[in-house]
DNA sequence: AGCTATTGATAAAC
DNA sequence: TGTTTATCAATAGCT
């Protein structure tokens, strides 16, 4: 049986890997508080978190750039432009990223189905689908990739 | 002695009162929630949320406006001009996979948006953007359907 | 990716 | 808005 939880100081941790642990629990726990707030209170939220890595993660509702650009009109700054996304380029894709997307799409019925319960959260469920399809389609570094997910 | 804690259901507060005093205590557990994950992690983190009464909070290390920035600047104009900048042949091949599948999935999200209005749906949505995806990606390249399909 | 013992967060009432 | 208390929820260390 699990020694179970103990406490710990707030400092940081030493490993990368204790980081990346630690990063990928408690950004889920902060996420579904954000979700949890705006449900039970109506308010607009927005978070942004960094990983270790570099990856952006965000959690917005009614959404991250719309609740971000409310900010900034409160105190007068420009709101964001979105990045353009159309493009006419024939679409060419290796096998071995497409073996790895099938794999990954396999995973993530059973992961959505469970961590989906919430309506609301269908909106952070389609953006993260987006994003990890688009991390896999480029199959980059993720301090690079994560920069490029509008 | 307080009747303590009880469980509630994650919905709208019924009184304007009780939102106010839910949306106070849950602020200051999500922002302290924000500092540990940017403690223990090292991750950079920003924090927005509107008060029933339509008032800003924030929270944000660094800073709010550096990790906002920070997140605006990796998804605009200067990621894109990294990806074209860095000229290789596999790298504009890269691009057009993105900026194509980036589109559709802006297709996607919208659609899903729209067409669920009941949670019962959630795994409906889920299961439909697995498919368009799986089939999305087979379609490319129907020589690989078989053994993906396996 | 799952399991528990614990710590941590918080709904009510004052 | 602050404090207290009884519970519920999140998660650290393991496997």
């Amino acid at each position: 049986m699990g020694a179970g939880k103990r406490k710990i100081e707030i400092k940081k941790r030493e490993k990368e890997e204790q980081r990346m642990v630690t990063f990928s629990k408690r950004r889920k726990g902060l996420f579904k508080k954000a979700h949890e707030l705006h449900c039970l209170t109506g308010a607009d939220v927005a978070v942004v978190a960094f990983s270790p890595a570099g990856r952006p993660y965000t959690h917005g509702e009614p959404s991250i750039d719309a609740t971000i650009d409310k900010y900034f009109n409160v105190n007068g700054r420009e709101s964001n432009n979105n990045i353009a996304g159309g493009g006419g380029e024939e679409y060419y894709c290796k096998k071995a990223e497409m073996t790895m997307m099938a794999s990954w799409l396999e995973g993530l019925k059973v992961e959505a189905y469970e961590s989906v319960d919430d309506l609301a959260l269908v909106k952070n469920l389609v953006e993260e689908i987006r994003s990890k399809v688009l991390f896999r389609v480029l199959g980059m570094e993720e301090d690079f990739v994560g920069s490029l997910l509008a």
